[in-house]
DNA sequence: ATGGTGATGGTACTGAGTCACATGACCAGG
DNA sequence: CCTGGTCATGTGACTCAGTACCATCACCAT
């Protein structure tokens, strides 16, 4: 199979995580990252476009898999469900042990404004192939934006809580939960709580 | 008044304009927007963090802009209102002859994925203090992140269109269609289009 | 004039990211 | 065996972003 020591990529994760724990983001070089997972800087870069990037790979496949959930959900599905659909799919990209990786890269996130800017960038990325994929379906690009949004809100306020909480459900149980929980704010939002026009 | 050439930033942002359209961004040093500028490498990272942060000049108020917008809302105001309130000023920001130069901008940030990184990340700070705003106005922070979001949604939708199109009604018109349309959609969400519970 | 203040210039440094080329491991076929 | 091909990795040199420290120079108040 492999020719030398396998994964790559999952070791430079390993590391990363470890030396950004340790001395911080700005203060890890990625000379130090590549050498603590048994690599030359040459090859960390061959693998990642930049250092930010080695904390966020497989986030291309929650792009994917938002995309794929909107067209795989029933053809009669009202929007929300099709919504609903969608982002129960991005939950099942995280297998259980993500939750204790999920947790750490968290704290690391939040240390860093460099990668906050990054992380923002690649929820941004979600918001919009949700949005391209609901408005294609629902030939609404208004209504498909304020579903996206509320799609990807619920999931990262789940995923927030998921890996807060102590007991241990799975995450797709706890985004649903939070997108009942917007759907009662839509429902809301008609009945008194949003004046006539002027 | 001013003892040297007055206004660096702004020469600053006019020559980054001027070169990132010629030569594009990457191919563009910060030595030689300093120096189409009058100035040094070591003064326009003075005046701004990084080489990005050219563009952005300003956009902090935009922020501030929102925070205070929703808390000069009329305090009978419901939820819609108040956002509306923000989102106008919002667009109070922008000049007129802002007009010309978001076309070059928005120009300039479609040909870097660097740039359109610090871009979502403006958006999300913009959504962020609105968030915030909001939730501590209406005290349901789920409610008040359907509003930031759709609020900055219309905002930014509103915006592009303002470039966009040939006939220059001010930002603030456009973008409070844009808030109507918004609010429509919010309405027809529960008259049909979302289903009762599986 | 004279000294203080604040914006600017000069220079040297670290580290990210790129590139061209060399090496070494493994696999196929002779 | 051993030989050639392929692919991940290593080496070394380079550019440029961003930082730090110290020098300089314009203006202003006294």
């Amino acid at each position: 199979m492999a020719r030398w020591e396998p994964d790559a990529r999952g070791r430079l994760l390993h590391a990363a995580v470890e030396l950004f724990s340790a001395r911080g983001y700005d203060a890890t070089t990625a000379a130090q990252i590549a050498e603590h997972a048994g690599l030359t800087r040459t090859t960390l870069f061959r693998h990642f476009a930049d250092k930010r990037e080695i904390l966020f790979q497989g986030q291309d496949e929650l792009i994917a898999s938002a995309t794929e959930g909107v067209e795989s959900a029933p053809a009669d599905s009202p929007p929300f469900d099709v919504l609903r659909v969608a982002v129960t799919a991005l939950c099942t990209i995280h297998t259980a042990d993500r939750r204790e990786t999920g947790r750490r890269l968290d704290t690391i996130l939040a240390s860093s404004p460099e990668l906050q800017e990054r992380a923002v960038f690649k929820r941004s990325a979600i918001t919009d192939a949700l949005h391209r994929a609901l408005s294609a379906r629902l030939q609404d690009a208004r209504q498909a934006g304020v579903l996206a949004d509320v799609g990807v809100r619920a999931y990262y306020d789940g995923f927030a809580s998921w890996i807060t909480s102590t007991d241990d459900g799975p995450l797709a149980e706890v985004v649903d939960h939070e997108l009942d929980s917007y759907r009662s704010v839509l429902s809301r939002m008609t009945v008194g709580l949003i004046a006539p026009r002027r």
